[in-house]
DNA sequence: GTCTATAGGGTGATAGAC
DNA sequence: GTCTATCACCCTATAGAC
């Protein structure tokens, strides 16, 4: 994991990996088969994990808003606790191919089910207000998942306080979504991307 | 950009690339200098334009929300419209190194700066509640970059409406997140926490 | 279980012919 | 400007000795 998210899949050797695990090459293919059936094993440590969780989540008799904050701890616990294997999985799972491709997209888009179940069950009791819940299911990735990518320069950030803003963030504002920008707004918008339409022209 | 984006900067070889580009490789490096310039020479046609349109909303005369949305739809119309460049920006900026690494890291952080100036400028102003500005950049970033993942699964994305979903988010959302959690929600928080704690001790 | 040897093919970069 | 030849090295994977 930590070659894999300093290196990246295809800049690290199986020479390295097997110097960092103390094995010589020939070895280290009798445990992991190839390489990327190593990379598969790391990303089923996130999704295996993440998916027991969300099953018992979803299956706790709670409102639809503690079951996304609870959704929210089980991903960014993850993605703060352990930074390196979350970056391999968020990071190279495109090098997965065939079946260890098809197995992690499923696995994927399971968990994305759990999240956008629960955010559907919101909405139908009055808790989460949305007209567009798919992409809302899009804008809680967006906010979870990309913390990978600066969690590192700022230590000190807690699970159950970066989960409680997401989802504050994420239930309250995207009920405003639907309110007209109001004419102040409007016009100054169209005057700034006129300007900016000029520059992109010339 | 395809190349890289594709197969991944180190899993693209120069050969590679001029036959793309109709070169063998000498003619190729004739032009290119090295493959990392290359990198840089890419990272640069996303940070150049963004920049450039980012000093003209600075030097509007709007208010922070309309700059917010200004600078969101410039972010995002570099995503929707060269997802090629963005995803290999976003993506493999880690592969630059020495000086390309330097200056690639001090346009990053001027962009950032006119973001935070622009919430802070609303913080002042009273059109953005928030009382972590540092996080609330962090949000707007999550938002909007992470959007290059699954940008080429959903067609017929439009910048403005984009942005107009992203900032009402924020803007609206950041408000609440100073709220208490009220007691049953708490109560359903402790819960779940602990029937989560007990899988993850098993 | 762990090793070395080997297969078969890549890599980035440069030199120098044309 | 564009090419080929070359340098020195790395790659994943397997075979077979021990």
């Amino acid at each position: 994991m930590r070659l894999f998210s300093e290196n990246g899949y295809t800049g690290t050797g199986v020479s390295e990996l097997g110097e960092a695990a103390g094995l010589a090459r020939g070895a280290l293919y009798y445990y992991i088969g190839s390489k990327e059936a190593l990379l598969a094993e790391i990303h089923d440590r996130v999704m295996d994990p993440l998916l027991a969780e969300a099953k018992l989540i979803a299956a706790m008799d709670i409102g639809s808003r503690a079951r996304l904050r609870l959704l929210s701890e089980s991903l960014l616990w993850q993605i703060l606790h352990r930074p390196d294997n979350v970056w391999v999985f968020l990071h190279e799972y495109r090098h997965l191919e065939g079946e260890h491709r098809a197995q992690f997209r499923e696995k994927r888009r399971a968990f994305e089910t759990y999240v956008g179940t629960a955010l559907e069950e919101g909405r139908q009791s009055g808790e989460v207000v949305t007209s567009d819940p798919d992409l809302t299911t899009l804008a809680f990735f967006n906010l979870h998942n990309y913390t990978y990518q600066w969690q590192a320069g700022h230590p000190g950030l807690e699970v159950e306080k970066l989960a409680s803003f997401y989802c504050a963030i994420l239930l309250r504002g995207i009920g405003a979504v639907e309110q007209p920008d109001d004419p102040e707004l409007r016009d100054e918008l169209t005057k700034g991307r006129s300007v900016l339409a000029a520059l992109r022209s010339a």
